[in-house]
Parts: structure tokens; sequence; C-alpha cells
DNA sequence: TACTATCATTGGTACGTACAACTTCGGCGC
DNA sequence: GCGCCGAAGTTGTACGTACCAATGATAGTA
């Protein structure tokens, strides 16, 4: 036999979750549910504790009870969760630092953790999220490009309103999902307009296979040339994974692209910075000299792309800004208000990686 | 006027927190509180409820009610919060990652804040932390060479048995803090000793004087100097603080501090990495060669050491192994085991700051 | 010795009363 | 129309009583 305290809260909760009251709404006083229940005063304030602690409703003395739907408070101050693929490396602690100082500004907490681009571990931080007082999310895709396991998982957080912003790349299986991400398919046009312009011809390209970036910086990639008239030759397109991504140049699939080098291939369009630097890496041990045998295009301007040699022509990442970006999008929908998504631009910024053939012709 | 039922929770607070009560031990029955404080069962009652939402205490009906210190339960995950001085920048991303690391394989989420070396910003994250679901805490101190005005924020975190790990820099004045930290003092006579061994007599310093770390450096730096006879004059010793460190060298006090290279200064301790390119920054402007003229040897081991020009050579931090060894500490804390403070040690990282004079004797 | 029944103790549920602190709103005076 | 004030309404604090349910020790019994 369950006490009456807690039938009144389940009955309560219950007509909270139907939408029998909306965000805001004063619930019945407790002289009311003291008559509607049949129990005493004290029996109904208890019920309510237990909804209180659950942030589904506050009090306010001389006032009344109030449903607090979206605003749920834990005490006032909003938790965000912040996945990422990584945390510490490459480009993501300029975009953790943006979304930390936005969400300072308003007085936010965010918990962060990683989930090396593994699927698995994408599934156990939601699940922990699921656990946890956390009233927000920013999340990066993992393996965008790929069917995600995941997707009930943030249908549920969807369900308890517990708001998702994606980052960098989204799933296309949930719709309503709002997102900040680059212009990637722009982003590759720009890259291989940019060695094309300078006169090049035969450009490669190194592209990862299960972000749903590598897909798009592809396709602009691939239609860039297209409008060109250029080839797209499929031996001088290489694709990569999260997990070979440190060793398939030197693998047979990486062979046979480095062996396009013999026939030709003049320029690469790299997937990012980190693959550019390990395609240098592998040029080096075979005496390929970069840019005069090979010019390079990557994308991010991460911290490695100014210190190496040559320096990286990259198209720039906003990382701060994107950070920044992201967080007020997720804050603004905490806060009730509607968002949509952003698509931001990349900025080209040009170093040495790229052998100047001649003077672009516009 | 506090109402009698906070009054009574935080007696007992207080009593749990000064180990008046040991983990496990049965409180008072709510007869024996009743008479013990003049007030009404239902009073007792609803104080041993706030402790008990705090996960201070246990109610067992027929049995009593137990004090059980660390296995509080939130919703099964642990919330561990993170304040640092900088997140992303220097050496602090490879400490975040390791607590990260160490938290994520224990199911913890990690709540990520920074100071930037602020009292103010601090003492707005212990307030929100302790309005936050946080069930531990890892601090850098901010300023620990300097009174902390937030001290009674860290023992109101005390009382209610949020346990916290200090990195790198703690408060004095917070006697029963568990801490982390590198041996300052002894870095401070190894940087010393390897440019004394170096042939090198006329040795300065530069030290940051609002952390501890920089009183300590500087004191393992001095007596090293005085075993050695050789003088530790004031000149060659240059003070900086958070707030100037980015510009004190183009000031009076860094002017003089130059001035002594044409004095005779031969090498200087750095009070880390940033700060040494802050001063080969300055001296490259004044045509002042490192380390044909001048020697260079700091701390930390960040990524500019391995990446300027020259290169260098610094005492190295763990990082990683650092940031894990505090995550793990705390987590036996909260687990209800004891734990003890660590003084790591440093490693020397031997590049091409330091002229060679000679051999060194042993 | 081992098991059982009993019973005092302890926290849990439930109702009642009284008053305090605060909000809201309507009415009054200006 | 504006602002002040007080009444009414609502939640917060505090005490009291009564009984229930679980525990654990004790005494009694096989």
């Amino acid at each position: 036999m369950e006490p009456k305290y807690q039938f009144v809260a389940e009955q309560l909760r219950h007509a909270i979750a139907s939408g029998e009251y909306k965000d805001g709404d004063a619930l019945l006083t407790e002289a009311e549910l003291k008559l509607k229940f049949g129990v005493s005063r004290q029996t109904v304030r208890q019920a309510i504790s237990l909804l209180e602690n659950d942030g589904l409703v506050i009090r306010r003395r001389g006032s009344g009870t109030y449903v607090s739907h979206g605003a749920r408070k834990h005490s006032g101050v909003l938790n965000v969760g912040v996945i990422t693929t990584y945390i510490t490396d490459y480009i993501f602690p300029s975009i953790v630092r943006g979304v930390e100082s936005a969400l300072s500004a308003e007085s936010c907490i965010m918990s962060l953790s990683a989930t090396y681009n593994r699927t698995d571990h994408e599934r156990s931080l939601l699940q922990r999220v699921l656990e946890s007082p956390v009233d927000g999310l920013i999340v990066e895709g993992t393996k965008t490009a790929l069917p995600n396991p995941n997707t009930a998982l943030y249908e549920k957080l969807w369900e308890r309103n517990i708001p998702v912003v994606f980052i960098n790349g989204y799933y296309p299986q949930l719709p309503n999902a709002v997102y900040v991400v680059m212009d990637d398919m722009r982003g590759g046009r720009m890259a291989a307009n940019y060695l094309a312009e300078r006169g090049f011809t035969r450009i490669g390209g190194l592209f990862k296979s299960d972000d749903m970036q590598g897909h798009l910086r592809y396709q602009g990639y691939s239609s860039a040339l297209q409008d060109r008239n250029l080839r797209v030759q499929d031996e001088m397109v290489c694709w990569f994974t999260t997990e070979n991504k440190n060793r398939f140049l030197r693998d047979q699939t990486g062979e046979a692209f480095i062996h396009s080098l013999h026939n030709g291939m003049e320029a690469v369009v790299c997937y990012n910075d980190e693959i550019a630097l390990e395609l240098m890496e592998v040029l080096r041990e075979q005496n390929i000299s970069v840019p005069d045998d090979l010019s390079i295009i990557s994308f991010d301007n991460s911290a490695y792309a100014g210190v190496c040699h040559p320096k990286l022509t990259t198209l720039a990442h906003p990382k701060d800004e994107f950070g920044r970006v992201a967080a007020e999008k997720l804050m603004n929908i905490m806060a009730g208000k509607r968002e949509t998504s952003a698509i931001l631009p990349w900025s080209l910024v040009e170093r040495d990686s790229v052998r100047v053939l001649n003077r672009p012709q516009e």
C-alpha cells in the first residue's frame, strides 16, 4: 500500500507531464489539494516537496506553487553538458574555451567529456547524462556519416526537455536538431578552387569517411573540379577513418595514393591540418618536397598549421567564435526561445604549403 | 532570524564535519535531538531531511540515522567540479585531459571552469558550485601566495561534505586540505643547480609573486645559490604578477632587470615557459642572443618549449599524470577513503637554451 | 544450543492547529 | 490617475498527537 503523499505526488506528476498544467501555470493551492485528495495539508506539502526536489515545480511563499517545466533550476544554476570527440587536442581547446566563456557569462556550469569519436563512448556518456542533472547539451556528433546507433537516446533527451545543439557534425536522422556547423561543402569548393585558380589541374584529396564533414568537403571538392572540367580521378582520392588515420598512408591504400604523385598529382586537398601533417611526414621520408613537388591545402587552421614547415595554407575554423555561437544558441533554447541552425563560413589563411605557379586569373 | 530547523541542521552538519561523528556512526535519535535542542520532533525531522538531501546521512526505519560519509547518491553519477586558472592554454589542456580520463573511467562527470587567476571569479564559481549538485572539487588555487578571501566558502564546502583537492597551489589557511602539487622548492634548487653546475655564477631569476609556486621556486633557487656561496643579488631577481606578466619586462622593473645583463648576469631561472618566451622576445628586440649572451632554464615543459627558437631547457611538469593523480585522490575521498597530499617531482628536459660552458663537475 | 515470540526503540506516515512571512490585489485618499 | 495601505490568500515554520512499520535485543521455549 502506497503512502498517501506518494500517491498525491504521482497524480500531480502525471497532471504536469500530460500537459494539464503548462509551463509557469500555478498548481492548485495546498488548501485546494487538501480538499481534492481528502488529505491533510501536511500530506499535500510532503507530496509537493517530492516534486520540488525533482525540479518540477517551484514554490513561492505568499504566491503559490508553479510548474517550472522549462526553467528547471536545480538551484538556479544551469548545467550544460559538452560532448566533443576530443577535449584537449587540436582545435578543441579553443572551441571549448569559446563555449565556456559564453556559459560562464550566464552563470552556467559546463560538464565536459570526450567520445574519442567512438559511438560506444558516446552511448555511455549519454546514459550518464540522462542520470545526471544536466539541463542542456552541446554535442559533436560521432561518426556522423554512418547510421548512428544512439538516436534513441537523443530522442529520450528530447522527451525530457533537455535541448541538444550539435556542433561540427549532426545526425540527419534527427530532423529537429539544432546544429552549428562549418560550411563544409563550400569549404571543399574553396580549397579546390584555390588550387585550380593557381594553375593546378591534377588535384587529389584526402578525406575522412566516417564524418559527414569528410563527405561534404569531398562533395565540394569534386563538384568544384567538375565545374572546371577537371577530372576527379579515384586514385587521387583517398579515404581514411578515425581508426586508421595515423597509419593508413603507410598501408596499401595510402601507398596507392602516394603512387599517384608519380603519375602527375600536383596538389592535395587535405581533410584537416592533422592529416596534412601526417602526409607531410610521409612525404619527407620519401624526399618529396612541399610545396615544390606537391602543394597542400587543408582545413581548420589549428595551432600546428603555423608551426610546421612549411607552414600550412588552410581554411580557418573560427573555433572560439564557433563555440560561443553554439553555447548561445543552447542557452536561448533553454530560456524558451526558438533557435535555428547555423552554417558558418571558412576564411582562407594563406601560408607556404601551396606552390606559386602563376597568379590566379580573377 | 534563522528558522530553528535550519539552525539544528547546521549544528548537525558542523558536528559531522568536525569529526564528532565518524563514518557510519549513528546520530542521536530524533527523540534525543528533540530534547537536546528543545524543539519538536517534526522540526528535528525537517532538519535531518536537509542533511539527507545533501547525502550526509541516511535514515533507517527502526534502527536510527547514520552518517554516510561519502556514500552520497544524487542519482548514481558523481559530478566533479574542476576549477583551474585557465582551461585551454598552456599546460592546462593536458592536466584537464588527465583528470577527465581518470574521472571518465569511473563514470564521473567533470564540470570545468576557469578563474583566470582572479579571486572574484573564484568566488563566484565557488558560489555556483555550492548551488549545484557537485560531489567533489579539484581546484587550482588562485593567487595562493596572498591571503585568500574565499576561505569561508571552502569551509562551507567542507561542512557540506564536498571534498576538495587542490592542485599546483593550495591555501595554507586551510590546514585540512588535500593537495597535489609539484615540488616547487626542489624545482627551484634543481634549476639553479643545473646552471651553477655548468659554471654560471651570476644567475638571475624571474618569479611570480602572487602564486605560492613563485615563492617556493624562488626559495629553492636562492638557497641553492647560497649553498654554493653564490650571491643572490636583488637586482637580478625580478617579480611579476598575473596582471603585468605580459608587459612588466618593458616597464621599469623589467628594464632594471634587463639592465643586469650588462652587469654580468649570465643565466636566468624563469618561473615558467610562458615568461621565458616573453623574456626571449624582449631579448630578441635588443639583439641579445640566447643562449650565447644569456642562458635560460624554465619550468613546465609546455608545448611552446619544444617549438620556440632556441628550444627551451625546462623542468617538465607531468601534466596528464598530475591530473590523473589529483582525480584519483578526489575519487578515493568521495568513496570514503582517507587520502594524503602528494608532492610530485620535476624531471629535467635538456634542450638548447643553456649555453655549454663546461661539463658539470659531478 | 538454537529457534521463536515478544517488546521497547526508532524512524515513517498522517492529521490537526496556530501563527509568521510574504504576495497579490482591491480600495481608499490624494 | 497614482501611490499607499490593508485585507485576503498562500506558503513557511513550529508544535502537538497518534499510530504504523521495521529493527534489534531480550526473554522464553523446544
